[in-house]
DNA sequence: CCAGTTCTTGACCATGCGGTCCATGACAGC
DNA sequence: GCTGTCATGGACCGCATGGTCAAGAACTGG
């Protein structure tokens, strides 16, 4: 423990997702990378080791960072459902269309690599199974709030949730106009919370 | 006008398609294109232009035929409200889920290009208004055969439809499990299509 | 102030890439 | 059968890529 690090990992590693992030795995260039850390060659190898190493790296973070988030939005919302319905139209909150064309880095990666690259498939199918349980969860409590038809299983009702939110997400990506992507987010959510019926 | 072509360029074009759909525009080298079409560098860049352009034409074919196939399964249903259905499903009707794995080769385009490349997106900003289009007609007749909530405007709902379809494909490439696939798939078919109430 | 250790910089490397081009040969029309 | 035309195959090119390495700089602990 000679010489301390000129740079701020957590920095470094934002600096590398969004690069990832935008331009994707592939299409991003070790120059690019350096351009948009700051760092030279060897430094970014010894601290990270190679390209592939780390992506699956800072996908690990964004998965992990972005999971926290919805813990932390679904256990903030005053009712379950509130939460859910957040969740659903997040992609199409961003008024300028430019985070939905963005979309997820997840989803990105999986669409990108998952079906050519095993390390990055296990990611992506882990992720989802992981957020399935945060959200089924979530579906759980509505019900017992009474915000939720109770007759529906919430881990059967959770995935159909995931899939509608990645649904939106992909449609944001195809340049969809803003004004209808919040449209089909709303109308998604009507149909994918089915409310209580009315006692 | 010599010599007579020695390949049949649909033959080829679906070659070039599947390994783009399955390995990705940037993962396929120009010898990939070679080796699965048998052809030689000259030949295919006299016939084809190069690497993007190859690439923005079987992406066009696809759309063609996808769309034509969607128009007849619609046109063949009995009820809109069968082919409506059918393609909401059909992303999980595999069952080796190796079709679900590979997903859809415009969705895999558009996530990974279309935010780098203007001609990407704009073809899959086309395809999907043209989907929505051709949906909302579907949506309309069922409407009419009284098998949809008569109060939903069609356009919105075919736009929910094309999202949820897109997010069951898109929980395939993630590696779900078939049979939970389907339950997704079923699930949300209930949901994004809504009966007209019993009179 | 020194010694030891680690980080940093950038030169360097081999390779595979997309793309061009030309000599060859196969075919059609006459 | 001859000639003109065009598809073909592969050699060739320049370049950018991902990755390695070694020499020097910067800092810490004593």
């Amino acid at each position: 423990m000679a010489r301390p690090r000129q740079f701020d990992e957590e920095t470094v590693l934002a600096a590398v997702r969004d690069q990832f992030w935008t331009a994707g795995y592939a299409a991003t260039s070790l120059e690019d990378l350096l351009r948009v850390t700051g760092l030279g060659k060897g430094s970014l190898y010894a601290a990270f080791g190679d390209k592939r190493r780390l992506y699956l790296r800072v996908l690990g973070d964004y998965v992990e960072a972005t999971h926290n988030t919805l813990r932390a939005v679904l256990a903030d919302a005053p009712r379950a459902i509130d939460g859910l319905r957040r969740y659903l139209t997040a992609p199409a909150a961003d008024p300028t269309g430019a985070a939905a064309l963005r979309g997820c880095f997840l989803a990105n990666s999986t669409s990108e690599m998952a079906a050519a690259d095993a390390d990055v498939l296990s990611a992506s199918h882990g992720a989802f199974e992981e957020r399935t349980g945060i959200l089924a969860e979530a579906v759980a409590r509505a019900q017992r709030e009474g915000d939720f038809s109770a007759d529906a299983d919430p881990r059967h009702a959770a995935r159909a949730i995931v899939a509608a939110q990645q649904g939106i997400v992909f449609m944001g990506r195809t340049g969809i106009d803003v004004t209808e992507l919040r449209a089909v987010a709303e109308t998604l959510a009507d149909q994918v919370l089915p409310a209580a019926p009315a006692r």
